[in-house]
DNA sequence: TGTTGTTAGTTACAAAAGCAACCACTACAC
DNA sequence: GTGTAGTGGTTGCTTTTGTAACTAACAACA
């Protein structure tokens, strides 16, 4: 009586998905966190712009999927932090080019580097095979 | 000059399974938070004693991973909202089993239906064996 | 018995995220 | 031009999370 339906929480794809998502952040975020003092979405701004160049915070917004107040606040600390510089386009005074300074690009030199050991690290658990269906299915499922 | 590092950014598994995850749970929290007003953890919460049965708050903090704070205040919110049930075991009074209530129960059915439709169609963009391959490998990373 | 250490769970306060209103600017209609 | 709608970005306020300190109960042992 009052059995349960036989659902099987750890095979619940959202559910299995947070909890590797949130293993794997939990420990690359100490690199950022502890040397850098910066937040998550601070390291996914400086990564957008290490990785893909100079770029609006709107441009960041849409390739991130990260709401416009959370990049804001970022583009906040990282410049207070003089990791970015930001430069307002003359044709279209609303648009602000966010560009690394000297500085932020050390920084995402430094963990960047760290990001590609630890990446590559993770892949050690796996066959090349698995890494391969693993990132063509996330893509897939995060919409991308 | 300042040339970037050769890393991608979309590659990087902590940053895909991150995406992942966030978009499909966005999607799946429409149906607990619309319809229940239930927060994340709540949810997490109220699956566990509906998959596991009964059991204590500590029980679900190392099964799920979970801080015990959040599962303290998911606990008082779902019995606030008359789901689920604590009952001090005589013999340890430290500890409280969790059990749902019938309203609990019903709720837990009711979406873990709504769980079990959404997840075969997460699915049905996968071939099997990409989920079988999925499934493992997220195992794998969430050190389960 | 008391004293010390440990565990389950709560609570208070600080940090961060979410949401909606807002400002400055551009685009386009009239 | 003036008015209206839309866009990029920021700010203020509320909700949620994180951290650490705390209570209550148990265990072990002198």
């Amino acid at each position: 009586m009052t059995e349960k339906p036989d659902f099987a929480l750890p095979d619940f794809l959202p559910y299995l998905l947070n909890q590797a998502a949130e293993a794997s952040s939990a420990e690359f975020q100490q690199h950022y966190r502890m040397k850098y003092g910066m937040l998550r979405n601070e390291w996914r701004v400086l990564f957008h712009l290490g990785c893909y160049g100079p770029m609006t915070a709107k441009q960041i917004c849409d390739l991130a999927s990260l709401h416009k107040t959370k990049v804001s606040r970022a583009v906040g600390a990282l410049s207070a932090k003089r990791m970015l510089m930001r430069e307002t386009v003359p044709t279209d005074r609303r648009n602000e080019i966010l560009s690394l300074t000297r500085h932020g690009a050390s920084v995402f030199a430094d963990l960047s580097d760290a990001a590609q050991r630890y990446d590559a690290k993770l892949c050690a658990a796996l066959t090349v095979e698995e890494v391969v269906v693993l990132r063509s299915t996330l893509r897939k499922l995060a919409g991308l």
